[in-house]
Parts: structure tokens; C-alpha cells; sequence
RNA sequence: GCGGAUGUGGUGGAAUUGGUAGACACGCUAGACUUAGGAUCUAGUGCCGCAAGGUGUGAGAGUUCGAGUCUCUCCAUCCGUACCA
């Protein structure tokens, strides 16, 4: 071979490394282990594009490098095969998913008779040093089965907080049975309690429905975006604009029985995880985010009740009290109620026991703005029981009865002595009182049963230290007690700008951030240290699906409610000591409160907790930590996807058992939901499935990100057929070394997978609750597309300098028609042949295209496949260029002019072993010169791959070639050497050039050159020498030379002169090996 | 708005701890060899200037003998996120 023959070469050694299974990998515990793990791709038809391989490209190099240092390396690769875009094409075609996702991954040709290529093929001509016999496919039953079993294993599982892990559902039973819930710390749904005898007393289907509370997976019903015209449940980015991304059909939302995955259990260890990972700043603060901790504190205000309407006045309510000091009546008739007198205890006794006639009576009740013993509220009847007091205060009680009586009630009294004397009779003459009394069932509640002191407001603040600055309340629209709060002359206001709320698509609300709307209920809140009165507003800017939907405004502290303040002319009273606040908030936690009662004087840290100890004492609410991190809905209406290992026995759910898992798909005869809104699985027949149990089957799919959120565990032992993976084969293999994939994974994928690694963990059958160690993201590929200017209603385009003389569309071109930003006019008349009869404006004689560089897409037009490259230059020549093109996680644009550069560095490298025809190695000992360029070379590429800056590995390897090149070096050690060093990067090259050298074994199991720093110890340094930082010129010095001969050196030498310009120096800093820098 | 990242020649980019700014490539210019050049080789190439020299890493200030690198203020671009209480 004379010249550098990249396809032969290719050809030869992929064939050699398949033969020989180079790059199987075995458990080889005689040597420390490395794993390289790449996202796995979705094979979609349209193949590969030259995006595609560049962070395959990158793991390779490393994983190729970690194996030459000596580590035994598993790089492996799959599918993620399961999703949706083979399920829109199954539907279009009729197509089984499984049939296209074979055919994309291995090659065949489609339903329009398309040859298609195939993943595979196309991983394998780039010479990636994958082991193919670890191969996972997600959709392939081998693989499912095991996604199944991990969802059995979550569904039988429980978090206790107290251990602060994920246990067997059997503990928890097991307690339940002897205890009840009542000693349980769980992350759960919030429950009742319930005692052990109430528990053994359940039947089994209670029971379930009890643990579904529990269980790390359950049922229960969601609000999803549902978009009825694709008879599917949507992400919230497959929505744009209120409508479905594809096709533009409605979305509504839809309140839907769905599976759903408890990862909030894991919020705190996920978000602790990140310190002990290698990811990048901004990934991690993305996750974060994404968890969104805050700490703070709940905090309940009493709402005071409204005014009662006059028809509300005269029908006989729970909560009677008439005025908006109510609420402190309540109060009192609380502390009351406490502290019974013994007459009042003793009738009490025999009241609330329902024993008097079977009416329910109430103790201590408000009515209008009185406090009354006892009320019987059906009857209207009012017991006092009068002490000694009332002997002196007869006056008042008669008016007060006077007020009652207006109202309806009957009221009787009791004497104390009569009480305690002789109960009976008393109980005779209240049953009495009561059977003479007509009911008043039909009566309207004003207000809601079952509390004695009216509503709360539950709210969340992360500064529970300015609580004195509150002013009022803000609800979200949505907030179920906005209706119940409203005053009768605001109701309709309310109801208004609720509509108006509730007819704004999320993007609208979203838009108009800057407008302030808000609308006064009427109704005020109690404030619980100052007892003032609080105005309770509604307003956009609190989100119902946030805390608890509700705020306590602060104005002073938080810019959102200085504004609402503002605009509706609330006070803003200053809770900070010496902070301006006349024209925003003061919202940094570097204050010191003032007009804060028991919190003046404290900066905001202490007073955050006093605030919080305070707001416990008083039993209003604790300190509390929110997470915004939702747990995550695992239902898909859809077909390809893996179906659930559960079915159902009337509305319970079941699991298969392990013997007959996997579930496998059933065949359907449309992939599209039923008639009746369920998913596709719903039309298979009974026989098509092949486990059928209990009344139906589950019949949602998971969704994508099941499968891959395990599947580097599978790699380890991809062909068990009795466990998941291997205990000692996932000990060995352990962590996932390096990951490299996108970002667009940042928060999806990254997070499901390190709570399942997480849970498994827990379980123990791994020994690791992180699952990558170290994490890169590839910057994306941008193509340059090109454009061409179309006259406005004329069939006309013109050239790009004279677009602006006419109003143009602009549209894509295909760029494989544009060359330098010429259009081949004729190309694009035939693809686009609509435009055949178009008149073409050109100027120079040529038509030039416009450009912009953006994401590289089929639809842009933009798209470079790797193919045509690999035949033009070969696939050693495109990995290097990749690499070359700049830092890894950078975006770069496409820019195929620059390959040539990198080719030539190729053929020079392969003209160092040849001339002509004849191969030039030489044996004898190599040049100082020699082992100086190797050995520098050594060095940087080690260094450079250790920090994943491939870039600069390629530039290294052209100066090593360069120079070895003009050294005529062609001395065997040298090359050697230097295959080594270019082998992860050009791994064809590099094994034709090994065995050239005389190697019988392959390259890929040559050990990494050892750098010896003897061979670039010099003996002189030339040191560069400026004048007050300018560098001026430079002088070789022997390296041993000390600081004083330097300067002699310096001052001897003939420019020194010239730049002193006659000054003395009055400063020479000499710095060893350095710099000499003169002040002057 | 908030969070993260990035600003260096005509272009992609290099400069790891403060120490020769522009490595390595593309492109461009000139030359050699050639019927030819989208092959190969040689030389040059930040900008201004004939030169000496000046100037130069988004802008401005600061620390330092010395700043692309550290500090502060501002600007621009990209990515993420969004009324998160």
C-alpha cells in the first residue's frame, strides 16, 4: 500500500475485531474495573446524523485509553427501543411497532419500500469498541420482563421516614396488625388513623386500598392533559399553545386513575446525592431546581365570618355568630368550653352522648354575638345553666334573651343546684321542650359541619420572621374556600374574575406577568399575634398547584406583594430596621426586624426560627420543608410501551406473580385508544394476552422512561434469566465511571434513575445508591442552513443582497444543493418542483443563498450525515475532526471544510512508516530530538484525556507528527509509542500500523506509553524577558543559573540597554524557569 | 426576573496553578512542482504602520513586578427555569 487506503483498512479491522471479539468484556476481578456508559439512543428511522456520534466518539477515546492503561473496561450500547414515535408510524401504517423498531436498529426496508440502513451499521463503520454481546433493547420481552419485576418490587415497598430508606410492604403490615398506623413515620398520602382491631377487621380489599396510601407505586387519580382527538394523556411539552404539538388538537385536563411513583419519598436524597456526583454546576442546579427545597414554616389564620345574608340570619346554622368578631368570641367560648363549670360538665355528660331524645347539642356556641351554654341547633332550643353571676346581672341576660328569641330560639335555664340536685328532671324537661319543637332540617348551612372554630388558612412562607408585616392574604382563584369566604356584595366581582382566570390558558397567565390583578373577597383573616384584621384578596399571582395555594402577603418583604399593595392601595407598614422601602421591597435576608413585637432587634436568621418557635407555641403551625418536586405519574395510554405486571379483581389491584412474568404485549387490531376512551391494550381479546388474570388486566403502558432508568444494570449481566443482575457482577462492575449523553436529560432521565438506584439500593440488591459517578454532557452539533428569498405573491426568488428590495418569504433549501452559498438553481427546481416554473433573480451571475447556523434537523434541511464522510475520508478521519471541532461540552457549529485538515494529519502520520511503496521502520535507537517530540506528546495526550479535552489530544498528536515528521524520524520505539497514543482517537490506522511494526496482538491491548520526564530536561531555558510586562526579546540561559547571574546575564546582554532607555532598573524579578520581567 | 454558562484573529479554537496571547487547524496571500489542481511541498498571515514602533482577549475600573486568567461594575449571546410564596 503506498497511499493511506482508509477504506481497506477499515473494512480489514472491523472484520478482525468482530472475528475476534476485541472488545468482549468479561469479570476479570484480577483487575480494577472501568465503566463507560453512553446514553443509549432512540433508533429512529431517519438514522444517524453527524451529531449523533460525537459523545459515542468521546467515550470511546476514553474507554479505548482506560484499557490501554490497563483497566478492564466495559463499554456497551443498546436501545432504548419503546416510544412513541414507531407507535405514530404503526398507526399511520398499520405496521407492528416491533416489526419498524427492528427494522431501524438492523436494517431492512420500510412500508415505502426505503432501504434503511440500520443503527447498528451505522455504530459499527465509526469502529466504536462496543461488546455487542451485552446488547439491551428495552422493548424486548428478555428486557421488560425485568422492568416489570422492579415495578413489583416498588409496588411492594413502603418509605419509612424513621429509617429513612424504602422497606418491604410486609413491615408495615406487620405493624398495622399489632399497632395500627398511629407509630408509622411514612412518606404517604394523607390517612386517618386507624387501630389494629380496626385494621383485622378490614377485608382485604380495604385493606389494599389502605396500603395503596402507602405503596411507593399506587393508584390514584391525577389531573393529566388529556387530548381527546389522540385519545392520550401529553407531557406538558408536547403542548403548545393550549393545543397538542402534533396536529393542534384541544387538550383539556382531566382528572384520571393513573400510576403514579412516590419519588418525593426521595426529594432530600436526591437532592443530597448531587454533592457526592461529578456532574457539571449547571446541571446540578438544575436538579435542584427542579427539586425546589424550601424551608420554612405553615401557618394558619382564622378566617373571620362574613355577615350573614338575612335569609342566612334566619335560618339556623352550625356557626350562628353574626358579626366578623365572631372569630374572638370563638376564642373565648373555646377557653369556655375548657374550663365547664361543674353544673355545666355534668348536663354536658348526658347532652353529648345524643342520649336527650337523639338530638345533637353543641357546647359553648356562638349565636349572634352571644356565647351560649348549650344549643340544640335542629330545634332551635338554648339551655343556660346560670351560676351565681347571673343573680346580679338579670338585666342583661333578659335582653340577651330577647335577641335569641328575635333570631327563633327557645331559650330555658337551669339553675346550677338544679343541674347537680337532680339531673333527670332536668333531662326530662329538655326532651320535652325538644318533642313540642318542630325540626328545621330543611335549614341552609351559612357554614360547613365539623369545625368548631370556622375556617383556616393554611399558608406557606419561607419568612416566617415577617409575619407582623402581613397586611393581607392573597388566594389563589382556584382555592377552595374562596366561594365560602366571599361576602354576599362582593360575590359577584369574585365570580367574575374567576372566570376570567380560569379561561386564561396557563401561557397566558404566564404572559402577562406584569399586569397586577387581584379582586377583595369581602372577608378578613384573623392575624394570630396582633388580632388584627387581615383582608383576604384573590389574585393570579398565587398558583393553586404551589404550597398550599395561598400567601400571606408581606409587602414590605416581597417584591409580588409590594406591588399588589401598591396597586390596590394597601398600607405598607416597614418591618426593617433603616431599609428604604418607597419603592420596592426589601426582600435580602440582611435585615434586622422592627415593629415585630417579640422579633425587633433580630436579624432575619434568628428570627426565622424564633418566629417558628413562637408560631408552634401557639399551635397555629410548625416549621416546615416544602419540595416542589412532584411525584411522578407512570401511566401511558398507549401501545409501546411495557405493559404492567398487575391486574385487577373488581377495582383492586393484583400482581402477577414472577414465574409468569414478563407480561408480554398483546397483539390489538388498531394501536389507537378503544371507542370508549380506553387505552389501546383494552382491544386486545382475552386469548391474545399470554398471563390474563382476575376480572382485567392493567391496560396503561409505562412510560419511556421505565426501561431506562435501569439499564446500565442490565449491561452487567444482560442474559440472567433468574435475577435482574448479578449480585457480585453488579458489585464488581459497580458505578457507571463515566456517562456521557445530552442535556436534554438533565431532569427526566437523570432523576428517575438515581431514585430507582436509589430504591434498588435500599432494597439491597445493589450496593449503591449513585448511579453515575461522573457525568459529561456533549455540546450539540449546529448545521448551517441555507435560505432562499421568495417574492411576496409572485412565483419569483431572489438572491440574498437584493432580498430587501422586496417583500420576501424566506424558506430552507436543501443544503446538499448549495455549494459556498451558491444554489444549484436546477437542483432545487427538481426538489422542490413546485417552484419548477420560478423565475430566479440572480446577481453576479449566481444565485446566493442566505445562512444562519441552528440545530441540525430533517426538517432545516441541514442535516450532514456521517456516511457520506466515512467514504470520503474514512471513519479515523471523521473521530478525530469530531473531537478537533473544540471542547466536548461545547454547541459547535458543522463546518465541513476544516476535515481536510485533520485527513492530511492522517496521511502524514501513515507517511512516517512508508516511502512510496516501502516501509521505512528503522530498529536502532532513536534521537534525543526523537524521544523529546514523543515524549512531550505522551505527556499533554495523558494529560488532556484525563480532563476529557479531546480537542487539544488532536493538536498534540499533529505537533507530535509535525515534528517527527521534519526529524525524518522513522525509528521503530518512537512509532510505536505514538500508535499508541493516536489508537483511541484513529483506532483503524493505529491497528494497521501496529502490526506493521511486527505486533501480533492488537493495539487496543497495547499498554499506554510511560512518560519519562528525563527526555525533555533541558539544559538551557530561554527565558522571556520584559520590560514592565511587555515582552521585549529573549536570552537562553542554562536552567541552573541563579537569580543574581541571571540579572548579570541580563544587563550584559545588548538590548538590555536599549530598553532601559538610560534608566536605572528599580526592580528585576527573575522567576526560575519562568519569565524575567525588568521594572523600569 | 432568577439560575448556569460563554465572550480571544476572517473562521473553529489554544493558553491546566496569574508568567512569551493567538498553539493546532481551516481560510487567505505568495512561491515551487505540474497539461491541470478541490493533489503535494515551501514561506507568510491579530490589527495599525514602509519601518522603528504602537496596539490588542466584550466595555470600564481595581489588585499585582506581571491579568485572557483574580476582584468589582456594566454590556452581549446561549442554555435552563419561571409569579415557587
Amino acid at each position: 500500500m503506498s497511499e493511506y487506503n482508509h477504506i481497506a483498512i477499515e473494512e480489514k479491522w472491523q472484520k478482525d475485531w468482530k472475528t475476534n471479539k476485541t472488545y468482549k468484556a468479561t469479570e476479570d476481578t484480577s483487575k480494577e474495573k472501568f465503566y463507560v456508559l453512553d446514553m443509549f439512543p432512540y433508533p429512529s428511522g431517519a438514522g444517524l446524523h453527524v451529531g449523533h456520534p460525537l459523545g459515542y466518539i468521546a467515550s470511546d477515546i476514553y474507554a479505548r485509553y482506560k484499557k490501554n492503561e490497563g483497566f478492564n473496561v466495559l463499554h456497551p450500547m443498546g436501545y432504548d427501543s419503546f416510544g412513541l414515535p414507531a407507535e405514530q408510524y404503526a398507526i399511520q401504517t398499520g405496521q407492528h411497532p416491533a416489526v419498524t423498531t427492528k427494522v431501524n436498529i438492523d436494517g431492512g426496508v420500510d412500508k415505502q419500500g426505503n432501504v434503511i440502513e440500520g443503527y447498528r451499521k451505522q455504530l459499527d463503520i465509526m469502529g466504536f469498541a462496543f461488546d455487542w454481546d451485552r446488547e439491551v433493547r428495552t422493548s424486548s420481552p428478555e428486557y421488560y420482563k425485568w422492568t416489570q419485576w422492579i415495578f413489583k418490587q416498588i409496588f411492594n415497598s413502603w418509605y419509612n421516614k424513621n429509617t429513612d430508606k424504602a422497606e418491604h410492604i410486609e413491615t408495615l403490615t406487620a405493624v398495622f396488625e399489632k399497632e395500627g398506623n398511629a407509630t408509622i413515620n411514612a412518606v404517604c398520602a394523607e390517612v386517618d388513623a386507624f387501630s389494629a382491631e380496626d385494621w383485622n377487621a378490614w377485608s382485604e380489599a380495604a385493606q389494599r386500598k389502605m396500603l395503596m396510601n402507602y405503596r411507593l407505586t399506587f393508584l390514584a387519580d391525577s389531573w393529566v392533559n388529556w387530548c381527546p382527538a389522540l385519545g392520550t394523556v401529553l407531557a406538558n411539552d408536547e403542548i403548545k399553545d393550549g393545543v397538542s404539538e402534533r396536529g393542534g388538537h384541544p387538550v383539556e385536563q382531566k382528572l384520571m386513575r393513573q400510576w403514579s411513583m412516590r419519588i418525593s419519598a426521595y426529594a432530600e436524597r436526591l437532592l443530597k446525592g448531587l454533592n457526592e456526583v461529578d456532574f457539571t454546576d449547571s446541571l446540578k442546579e438544575q436538579q435542584r431546581n427542579w427539586i425546589g427545597k424550601s424551608q420554612g414554616a405553615s401557618v394558619k389564620f382564622k378566617v373571620l365570618s362574613p355577615n350573614p345574608s338575612p335569609e342566612e340570619r334566619g335560618a339556623a346554622g352550625y356557626l350562628t355568630g353574626n358579626t366578623d368578631t365572631a372569630t374572638l368570641l370563638l376564642e373565648k367560648a373555646k377557653v369556655m368550653r375548657a374550663n365547664p363549670t361543674e353544673a355545666e360538665g355534668v348536663l354536658w355528660q348526658h347532652l353529648k352522648t345524643k342520649k336527650v331524645a337523639n338530638h345533637k347539642f353543641r357546647q359553648q356556641h356562638l349565636i349572634d354575638a352571644f356565647i351560649v351554654d348549650f344549643v340544640c341547633l335542629d330545634k332551635k332550643l338554648i339551655i343556660e345553666v346560670d351560676g351565681e353571676i347571673h343573680n346580679h346581672q338579670i338585666e342583661q341576660d333578659a335582653s340577651r334573651t330577647g335577641v335569641l328569641e328575635s333570631l327563633g330560639y327557645t331559650v330555658i335555664r337551669f339553675k346550677n343546684e338544679e343541674v347537680i340536685g337532680d339531673v333527670d328532671s332536668v333531662l326530662g324537661r329538655i326532651t320535652n321542650e325538644l318533642s313540642n319543637r318542630p325540626s328545621i332540617k330543611e335549614a341552609k348551612e351559612v357554614l360547613p359541619a365539623g369545625k368548631d372554630s370556622g375556617w383556616e388558612i393554611e399558608v406557606f412562607t419561607t419568612r416566617p420572621d415577617t409575619i407582623f408585616g402581613v397586611t393581607f392574604m392573597v388566594l389563589a382563584p382556584e382555592h377552595e374556600l374562596v366561594d365560602r369566604i366571599t361576602t354576599a356584595d362582593n360575590k359577584a366581582s369574585i365570580a367574575e374574575y374567576k372566570t376570567k382566570a380560569a379561561a386564561k390558558t396557563e401561557r397566558d397567565r404566564q404572559a402577562n406577568v406584569k399586569d397586577i390583578t387581584g379582586q377583595f373577597t369581602g372577608a378578613y383573616a384573623l392575624h394570630p399575634f396582633t388580632a388584627e384584621k387581615v383582608q383576604i384578596w384573590i389574585g393570579e399571582y398565587v398558583l393553586a398547584s404551589y404550597g398550599t395555594g395561598a400567601v400571606m402577603a408581606v409587602p414590605a418583604g416581597d417584591q409580588r406583594d409590594y406591588d399588589f399593595a401598591k396597586h390596590f392601595g394597601i398600607e405598607i407598614p416597614n418591618i426593617f430596621e433603616g431599609k428604604d422601602i418607597s419603592e420596592e421591597a426589601y426582600a435580602d435576608k440582611d435585615a434586622v426586624l422592627a415593629n415585630s413585637d417579640f422579633l425587633n432587634g433580630l436579624p432575619v436568621k434568628q428570627s426565622i426560627v424564633k418566629a417558628i418557635e413562637a408560631i408552634e407555641a401557639k399551635g397555629i403551625g410548625k416549621g416546615k420543608t416544602l419540595y416542589r418536586l412532584r411525584d411522578a405519574i407512570f401511566s401511558r395510554q398507549r401501545y409501546w410501551g411495557e405493559p404492567f405486571p398487575v391486574y385487577y379483581k373488581g377495582e383492586t389491584p393484583y400482581l402477577i406473580d414472577d414465574e409468569k412474568l414478563p407480561v408480554t404485549l398483546p397483539e390489538v387490531d388498531k394501536y389507537l385508544p378503544t371507542e370508549e376512551g380506553e387505552p389501546p391494550l383494552a382491544r386486545a381479546e382475552k386469548s391474545a394476552w399470554d398471563v390474563f388474570e382476575g376480572d382485567r388486566m392493567e391496560y396503561n403502558t409505562m412510560p419511556g422512561w421505565a426501561g431506562s432508568s435501569w439499564y446500565f444494570l442490565r449491561y452487567m449481566d444482560p442474559n440472567n434469566l433468574e435475577e435482574l443482575v448479578n449480585k457480585e457482577k453488579a458489585a464488581y462492575w459497580n458505578q457507571v465511571d463515566l456517562y456521557i449523553g445530552g442535556a436534554e436529560h438533565a431532569t427526566g432521565h437523570l432523576l428517575y434513575s438515581r431514585f430507582w438506584t436509589k430504591f434498588l439500593c435500599d432494597m439491597g440488591y445493589i450496593s449503591f445508591d449513585e448511579p453515575f459517578k461522573k457525568l459529561i454532557n456533549q455540546g450539540m452539533i449546529l448545521g448551517r442552513s441555507s435560505f432562499v428569498y421568495k417574492v411576496k405573491d409572485e412565483n419569483k426568488f431572489v438572491s440574498f443582497g437584493l432580498r430587501k428590495e422586496f417583500k420576501t418569504q424566506r424558506f430552507h433549501a436543501d443544503i446538499s444543493n448549495v455549494v459556498n452559498d451558491e444554489l444549484n438553481v436546477e437542483e432545487f427546481k427538481k426538489w422542490r418542483s413546485e417552484f419548477a416554473d420560478a423565475e430566479f433573480i440572480l446577481e453576479n451571475g449566481k444565485y446566493i443563498c442566505g445562512s444562519e447556523i441552528e440545530k441540525m434537523s430533517k426538517s432545516k434541511y441541514n442535516v450532514q450525515t456521517p456516511d457520506e464522510l466515512v467514504v470520503k475520508y474514512g471513519a479515523d478521519t471523521l473521530r478525530c475532526y469530531e473531537m478537533f471541532l473544540g471542547p466536548l461540552e461545547q454547541a459547535k457549529p458543522w463546518d465541513v471544510q476544516g476535515i481536510s485538515g485533520v485527513n492530511n494529519f492522517l496521511k502524514k502520520l501513515w507517511r512516517l512508516f512508508h516511502q512510496g511503496e516501502v516501509l521505512t521502520i528503522s530498529e536502532g535507537e532513536p534521537t534525543k530530538e526523537n524521544l523529546k517530540s514523543v515524549h512531550q506528546g505522551i505527556k499533554k495526550v495523558t494529560e488532556d484525556i484525563t480532563r476529557y479535552s479531546f480537542n487539544t489530544v488532536v493538536s498534540t498528536l499533529m505537533i507530535a507528527v509535525n515534528e517527527l515528521g521534519s526529524q525524518k524520524c522513522n525509528n521503530k520505539v518512537i512509532l510505536s509509542d505514538l500508535v499508541v497514543l493516536v489508537s483511541p482517537f484513529a483506532p483503524h490506522i493505529a491497528e494497521e500500523l501496529w502490526s506493521l511494526l511486527g505486533n501480533t496482538s492488537s493495539v487496543t491491548v497495547a499498554s499506554w506509553p510511560k512518560f519519562e520526564a528525563s527526555h525533555l530536561v533541558e539544559s538551557d531555558f530561554e527565558y522571556p524577558v520584559s520590560f514592565n510586562g511587555k515582552m521585549r526579546f529573549k536570552i537562553s540561559l542554562p536552567i541552573t543559573m541563579g537569580k543574581e547571574d541571571v540579572e548579570k546575564a541580563l544587563f550584559e546582554h545588548e538590548k538590555t540597554a536599549h530598553y532601559l532607555d538610560g534608566k536605572d532598573p528599580k526592580k528585576v524579578i527573575v522567576v526560575p524557569k519562568r519569565i524575567i520581567n525588568v521594572v523600569v
